[in-house]
DNA sequence: TTCCTTATTGCAACTTTTGGCAATAATATG
DNA sequence: CATATTATTGCCAAAAGTTGCAATAAGGAA
């Protein structure tokens, strides 16, 4: 299925627009797989879309993200990163190497039936970052 | 104690130096008891040094950060928060009203260590923010 | 296909954050 | 107390991100 039929159904759903330049950033972020930043999302959509400015770039992961289709991420340097939407998961980063792997949402469910009991809040989606230190940098520290 | 009698020990006890500008910002940091951004920190802190800078609250705000007195946090906005360095704690956040509560590190104690054992990693420092809809909102949604 | 509505984009100005470098000032030492 | 060392700051300019508004174009209706 290509990128268009993915995503275009799910925004007319909601009542938006498919747009040359939202396909392009949406087909980025898809076969990119990880996380991007603003500016190398621009970077890439640019080469399919010339006139595609950079503002156009951060109202569209913002709007991406507010949908659903995208996902944004905190990986330590206060900026934001954008993944696409796929499965939910968690990023565990090493404070000194920087190795970064992912961590199933499977693994904080209990946690988080835990936290929705005492808190009374019901969660919502919550993309988490833990820093730590990989088995490999805990050996030279 | 005072700001400075309290802070100006961890600094030299790091090799580092106690200055006006920090000790503003330590100080108003300590006693507004939230987190504040970057931009209401200054504009206190600027109050009292009045020759203070932009420039020198973000770098130390991420000084104070790197060397444990001060912690930053996403609210859910993009950009870094700080507050003072307290007991270990994370927030959550209604999407739809904005309350904040505290949730405990106590908590969430359980599942780091999981996640340490089955990632390898050896956690540090993680200030989490949940996002959630507070009792509140759930009702009228 | 053509027209109409309005969501979306590009542009330009603006705010926020970062980085280089010379001047300043905190602290150790004599 | 005076001097030397160098961490820290301020200044300036650049990079990153945001906002308002008029022009454009997606998609429904005729």
């Amino acid at each position: 299925m290509s990128c268009a039929e993915e995503y275009t159904p799910k925004l007319r759903a909601r009542g938006y627009r498919m747009t040359s330049q939202r396909l392009a950033i949406l087909h980025v972020l898809h076969h990119s797989g990880g996380h991007l930043s603003p500016a190398e999302v621009y970077e890439q959509a640019h080469l399919q879309v010339p006139g595609l400015t950079e503002t156009t770039v951060y109202r569209t992961l913002d709007f991406l993200a507010e949908n659903g289709l995208a996902r944004p991420a905190h990986m330590g340097s206060g900026r934001l990163v954008y993944e696409i939407a796929r499965h939910e998961h968690h990023h565990l980063k090493c404070r000194t190497c920087g190795t970064e792997m992912e961590v199933e949402h499977a693994l904080l469910k209990s946690m988080y039936q835990k936290l929705e009991s005492e808190s009374g809040y019901k969660l919502t989606d919550s993309h988490l970052t833990f820093f730590g230190l990989c088995p490999n940098c805990q050996k030279g520290d």
